[in-house]
DNA sequence: ATAAAACTTGTACAAATATGCAAAAAATAT
DNA sequence: ATATTTTTTGCATATTTGTACAAGTTTTAT
């Protein structure tokens, strides 16, 4: 078998799976792993795919390493609309924070009058940029890794509001085991924000649906409107309409 | 499985979730936790991630002001340093807004254990990137331009607290006419600040001194220290020695 | 302030690799 | 056709890499 056919072949076996294993390479095509090496090197050497120990990998994943400036933005600036329109003049709206959140920001109608209320420090600082829109920000022990504020006294005062729509930033949902996430002070902050509002509307791109992580926000049943990238009908979304959640 | 696949992995968790945890990575990939503890240490070194304890965070989401110019910036930096040297481990501190105090905080010594308090959104979320600083913030309704919370509750809040020292970034000053500013919400909460801290100190570049606004902050007699980025012994800085305060 | 979890450091071992060399194969020239 | 050169391949060996485990240290925590 000639060097050129070994390459095609692999260059193949790239474009089909992704990645190679030296190993696998010598016993099907019946040559020394040396060989398979040297012809892995010389495809690298071109540029045509990434050497790696053990094998070699697509260069196309290794784009996917690098491409994480910000994830899956186009996805949340589909769902920051479908979720502005729920906006009206002199409610008072009750923001988490994370990028979908943020994106929901800059998709609001400029003249919207409404009064904001977060826990967030980069939510509020976006909100801010908002000509109209009243913010109120309810302090205390501010949590380094999610930049927010969270203990009791932001409980509390929570615990005093009356707003009419709250929007979440979903790290996780899953139809039988809710909402989940991982740092706990967050999740206290959220719960008590579900339970000042009217209304819950979960953001989620369509990556965080049916995963769950370690801690327990809500059940699936506290969340009223669901809203992903993806059209209502979606087939991942039917365990969602069987709970009689409002799907956008 | 090749260790570029389980770079792969991580960073799509990481895009998803914002965070992993090791202990997670090592169940799903089954590998041990010292290889996925190796995986997130590599992926930290090519900055595509932030390693922390326990598992990694995403980078886009620790995001902190994107530094625009700075009015004066070498001469803020000048006087941050001399005011870090005021700094000790247990103090509680105020800090004003301004970007004058964003260099301060920037200039902190990364081990420093101190408390700060603060209404300001952008000193907030510098002093979230510290590593070891414990940060609170007193909110409430939030002012446009200043970028801080205002009002009743937060002036309330403030005369709760007892503080070690308070710094201010300071927009006018005057050996006669005292500490001035222009709008009165801001100044409500500064005054606040002075009252609730044993030392006050006012941070302002040489441009700043001898200039008035329109509303009193305080009288010069409520500063202890002045810091600029001159020369103690300068010329300019006599009227502020003759009303007894230091000079730094 | 104490226990659990996570981290560091060092060791061990297997798998993968680099390198020099010689045999085999292919290309080229005579 | 045969000899000469060049390329390719396989093998032996020494080296590096990747992974797991263990012991001791640090950090975190509901």
């Amino acid at each position: 078998m000639l060097k050129k056919e070994r390459h095609a072949f692999i260059v193949r076996e790239i474009n089909i799976h992704n990645k190679v294993l030296s190993s696998d390479l010598s016993t099907q095509l019946i040559v020394s792993e040396d060989t398979i090496r040297r012809d892995l090197h010389e495809l690298h050497e071109e540029g045509i795919l990434n050497k790696v120990h053990g094998g070699a990998i697509s260069k196309s994943i290794q784009f996917s390493l690098q491409n994480n400036i910000v994830y899956s933005q186009p996805d949340k600036i589909i769902i920051a609309h479908k979720a502005s329109s729920l906006l009206k003049d002199g409610m008072i709206v009750l923001l988490s924070g994370g990028t979908t959140i943020i994106e929901l920001i800059k998709a609001l109608s400029p003249d919207l009058n409404a009064t904001f209320i977060t826990t967030s420090i980069p939510t509020a600082l976006e909100l801010l940029n908002h000509p109209t829109a009243e913010v109120i920000f309810v302090g205390n022990k501010l949590l380094k890794n999610a930049q927010m504020a969270v203990g009791a006294a932001v409980i509390e005062k929570l615990g005093e509001i009356k707003a009419d729509l709250c929007f979440l930033g979903i790290n996780s949902i899953d139809a039988v085991e809710g909402i989940t996430d991982l740092e706990w002070e967050a999740i206290e902050v959220k719960k008590a924000m579900i339970k000042s509002a009217k209304k819950t509307i979960a953001l989620a791109i369509s990556k965080k649906l049916n995963t769950t992580q370690r801690l327990m926000v809500c059940k699936i049943e506290s969340v009223e409107i669901l809203i992903t990238e993806l059209d209502p009908s979606d087939e991942l979304l039917q365990p969602y309409h069987a709970k009689k959640i409002t799907i956008l």
